[in-house]
DNA sequence: ATCTTTTGACCGTCC
DNA sequence: TGGACGGTCAAAAGA
């Protein structure tokens, strides 16, 4: 980027194509930097680790969509607390909590603390 | 030249 | 001890 961001991100980015769907997710007016994407087989969906762009910044962001089906089920789940306030859609929401967790499609954006991923095995 | 995404490899944990 | 699983790193490539 740099010089000119003309392209700027829009509100739309699309994750992945997994078997020639795109998949949309909104953004939260943050910077995420992809650092790794892994398919979980226990789960059979694709995970998108992402991080904060700051550098002081510890907060992480995962996402998780169904490898297959065109399902919108798109689960994100944020980890940690921004240092720095969302420049964008400020609104004081942002992610006050260490964990939270969204589901995206047939259900509706309930906020849960889910206990992290899947206990025991 | 700077920065991000991509992909495989590497590592810690569990059993 | 080593394999399965999950998460992160790092090299290369693209923008
Ligand atoms: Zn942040």
């Amino acid at each position: 980027m740099s010089d000119n961001e003309e392209e700027n991100k829009r509100e739309e980015r699309d994750v992945d194509r997994a078997a020639g769907h795109r998949l949309v997710l909104p953004d939260d007016g943050y910077e995420w930097r992809k650092y790794g994407q892994k398919f979980i087989q226990n789960i059979g969906k694709f995970r998108s680790y992402f991080r904060c762009h700051r550098q002081n910044c510890k907060a992480k962001k995962r996402v998780e969509w169904s490898s297959r089906s065109e399902a919108d089920d798109v689960r994100v789940v944020y980890e940690r607390v921004h240092s720095h306030p969302s420049s964008q859609a400020e609104s004081s929401s942002g992610n006050q909590y260490n964990l939270y967790t969204q589901v995206f499609g047939n259900q509706p954006p309930s906020i849960s603390p889910q206990p992290r991923t899947n206990p025991s095995s």
